[in-house]
DNA sequence: ATGGTAGAAACTCTA
């Protein structure tokens, strides 16, 4: 039985956090590792440093804002950018066949606040996003949606659930959305086992909030009931927040058997 | 308490 671990981490500027993918790389050998908020255009894209690292890379990408990659060991195919039909310009989705999985690395809007324009964009978006994802799943039995969906899915997702109750990342239409992705068959691999309390994979730069542990849980690795019958662990690396010039997000990881 | 910090870019926006 063969495995595959797959990986997703919001590295918040590829820039910086270069020298510190190449080092989580090495440590963890994933067979795929999404990213998010590259915040690089194509051109700008460290092809030689991923490839040097014993990785392919697709990716999608712009200038400050958002940007998608997808690194795997295995070489790419059917890579696709954006959501079928929706003609966005952010770069938020990319999506490629490795080993026969599908993988769809997403980076869904923030949404600034609870009725902002923003917001509105982001519950769009993610209507556009779970309608094309029931074609993929027809098309694609085996597949993972990894990424930053700014949303935690319950209670237990967040520090301070009274808090944050009603606000943005945490707002009942945000959690509908990501329960409309749940109901066309996804499964939050993290809660496929048993896991700590408090088990986060975001935490605010501002007020001390790693060092408090005031976080949430936004970051998600959901499988196909294909490949969710296969997986066999999902675990928050939350080690990688504590370094010196961190990602304010915490890579996730999910083993499967293939 | 509507603050605070980080990144990119360029004196502001986004998260």
């Amino acid at each position: 039985m063969e495995k595959m671990k797959l990986a997703t981490w919001n590295v918040n500027s590829l820039n910086i956090r270069l020298p510190q993918v190449l080092e989580w790389l090495a440590a963890n050998s994933p067979d795929v590792l999404c990213l998010q908020e590259t915040k690089l255009d194509d051109d700008k894209f460290p092809m030689v440093e991923i490839t040097a690292a014993g990785y392919h890379p697709a990716y999608a990408g712009q200038k400050t804002y958002n940007g998608v990659a997808i690194l795997s060991r295995a070489l790419p195919e059917q890579v696709s950018t954006g959501i079928g039909g929706y003609d966005d310009p952010q770069k938020r989705v990319l999506a490629a066949t490795i080993a026969g999985v599908r993988v769809i690395s997403v980076y869904v809007p923030n949404g600034e606040s609870v009725g902002s324009e923003k917001y509105r964009y982001k519950l769009d978006w993610l209507a556009r996003l779970t309608a094309w994802l029931k074609t993929e799943l027809v098309n694609h039995p085996q597949l993972a949606l990894l990424g930053d969906f700014n949303i935690a899915p319950e209670e237990r997702d967040v520090h301070d659930p009274r808090l944050w109750e009603g606000r943005v990342l945490f707002s009942a239409p945000e959690r509908a959305a990501l329960a409309g992705l749940f109901e066309c068959g996804l499964k939050d691999s993290f809660r496929l086992s048993d896991q700590p309390d408090k088990s986060f994979t975001w935490w605010d730069y501002r007020l001390n909030a790693f060092k408090r542990n005031m976080g949430l849980r936004i970051d998600h690795i959901l499988f196909s009931p294909d490949l969710a019958r296969k997986c066999q662990s999902c675990m928050i690396d939350r080690g990688m927040r504590a370094r010196e010039r961190p990602s304010d997000h915490a890579p996730v990881i999910a083993e499967i058997t293939i």
